[in-house]
DNA sequence: ATTAGGCTTGCAATCGTTTGCACGTTGATC
DNA sequence: GATCAACGTGCAAACGATTGCAAGCCTAAT
């Protein structure tokens, strides 16, 4: 019953759909539907045969047909919403780590990645990639301005979870690292290696940047040391924008022996910038980072940082976001940070 | 004739559709299509109604249905075959920057982005992308060692461009930076600078390694130094096995003067593994990499580089590919590499 | 010989949009 | 007052899969 494929039969120029190979096959759409899914209803023998003529034709189910169907994609969406940024690039290195991270857990599970970068997010682009059924789950990376966004969505939505900072007042699932302590952690280290006046570099409305000021802050109240608002510069988390900052808060003629960074990337910008007005890392001014990417072991000198560990934080959120699909009611999750001790915050290492 | 919406109305659970709004406003649901469209038939006025009727209602087209009947599904796939790589993961800094462009470029252009790691690329893979329709266009990062199998997909499907090297005998669109001649380059500023026994680090059964191993045998020929296999030694593109390859070829006793790193993260590596065996980087040994990613300026000492323009060569991809979607067929394009020298190969700089 | 029951298989409806075609309706023209 | 074009709108047929239901076939038991 089953035909060889015909090279010289002129196929029909369009792609091949399952009632031609059904035809092939000499049996229904419903059969090699049913075959091609594995369905016990179908004998193995027929059941392998037609496995095999849809292979040898290179005949793959449309998933669009497949999708619309069963309303579903087996697929999941990662949004990067880019609310603060200044360029339009998905630059940090955090981000595009977290981002190969994520695919591969999501990859691991036989779903495909949708990446949305959305730059100015405008009101409803959450229910705008949510409506439009072309993923089954949604995980956005970065709260960035969009903490009531998210909270509105949330309550409508079930399989949805975030990087970012754990914000008083979040309904959202949210997997994120201790900001506030970890920030707290590495400003204590700056504190217990004799630093007085401590900057803090990065742009506190950002959830997590926020979280980092706040951690900061508690550490050198506890000290009883100056937390005067002149040591705190905004940065964006651009190479660029963190350089000008650092610049304006050297130029500003603020004394500070050291600098809390709420990124590796604004830490290195501004190790350079401090090299560049001849003041020396770590002997004049200490330097600490946050993220531990991986040029932060390679800088000169090597950077003191708060590592966030990017794998389990993947793995987490995806174990999340499996468990949430399936109408599970997930809580949120806040991974440990650790300090890592490098060469940029003293002298000694 | 608009009705507002009713939020009392128990509005059914499941997702509202187009014969929703369309009874809302009174009309039949083409009307309602054509309207979201944008469509003149429909006088502006009512276009503008319904419009408003389906944002108030957070309506949103079904993306699967749309797909479907349009046969296009405004997405774009970026595919990345990891053949030769260790790690089942994304990891070199060089594809994630990659991606990040593509994605900035893709979404330019008003299409998602498709991400697909394929571990371990099996007969077939770029087929069953490709008819599975999930992407009206395909971009492959990296040929890794599915050349053949894209020379395949190329001779049926015209929208398909790919980042890497130019081999002998590529029938499919690809883009990517002159590999022979920015190595050739590298490598005479190695001996400009005296070095006589040049070492190559990297993997060259992956075409652009084999390229760029090509101009270094080239450069080295022309000059009359050795080119002995001694001087050779595989490495993936992980840290980890540079990291080994390059203890390897220390611990092997061959004489060196100069290392000439497939990668950048390959030169990181040895420039560590020279490190901890006592060579100094550049008085003992030098060291150019490939890439110029955002680690090399930063290392200690900075990293002597060939640099592929980015930015250049994804809106390049992206452009020929939506080119070949309107049917086009455009050539494959060559992109210049620039020599960056920093102070990993000479010790002036 | 008849019927019951188990296996296989196919029919036809469905998922939510888009769009060619045809059917009104309107106002202008002869 | 009849004819015609222009304009607006809706019907219904796709797009390509999945699946509940029912029908056909065959064997075995009464």
């Amino acid at each position: 019953m089953i035909k060889k494929a015909d090279p010289d039969l002129s196929r029909p120029r369009g792609r091949l759909k399952m009632s031609d190979i059904a035809k092939m096959a000499g049996v229904s759409t419903s059969t090699v539907s049913r075959a091609l899914a594995g369905n016990t209803l179908i004998p193995k023998p027929l059941r392998d045969q037609i496995s095999a003529l849809a292979a040898a034709n290179g005949y793959v189910v449309d998933q669009s047909a497949r999708s619309l169907r069963l309303r579903k994609t087996n697929t999941i969406a990662v949004a990067i919403p880019l609310g603060h940024e200044a360029g339009q690039l998905i630059s940090d290195p955090f981000f595009l780590e977290m981002l190969g991270r994520l695919a591969d857990e999501i990859t691991m599970r036989d779903h495909a990645v949708l990446l949305i970068k959305e730059v100015a997010p405008q009101p409803g682009w959450l229910d705008r990639i949510i409506q439009s059924h072309r993923a089954d789950g949604l995980l956005v990376i970065g709260q960035s301005n969009q903490h009531d966004a998210l909270n509105a969505a949330a309550s409508q939505y079930r399989p949805l979870v975030v990087w970012g900072g754990h914000i008083p007042g979040h309904t959202y699932c949210v997997v994120g690292a201790d900001n506030v302590g970890g920030a707290r952690m590495a400003v204590e280290h700056l504190i217990a290696i004799g630093r007085k006046r401590i900057a803090f570099l990065g742009m506190p409305s950002a959830p997590e940047v926020g979280l980092r000021r706040q951690g900061y802050l508690e550490a050198l109240q506890k000290a009883g040391l100056s937390t005067s608002p002149q040591l705190t510069a905004s940065a964006h988390f651009t190479v660029e924008t963190a350089y000008e900052a650092a610049r304006s808060l050297i130029d500003s003629g603020t004394e500070f022996d050291a600098i809390f960074a709420a990124s590796d990337v604004i830490a290195l910008a501004a190790m350079r910038a401090l090299a560049a007005a001849g003041r020396r890392t770590p002997q004049d001014v200490s330097i600490v980072g946050f993220d531990d990417i991986a040029l932060a072991r390679h800088s000169t000198p090597p950077l003191t940082t708060v590592r966030q560990d990017l794998a389990t934080g993947a793995r987490q959120m995806v174990e999340l976001l499996f468990r949430r699909m399936d109408d599970e009611d997930t809580p949120s999750a806040m991974l440990p940070t650790e300090l890592i001790i490098r060469g940029s915050s003293h002298p000694n290492r």
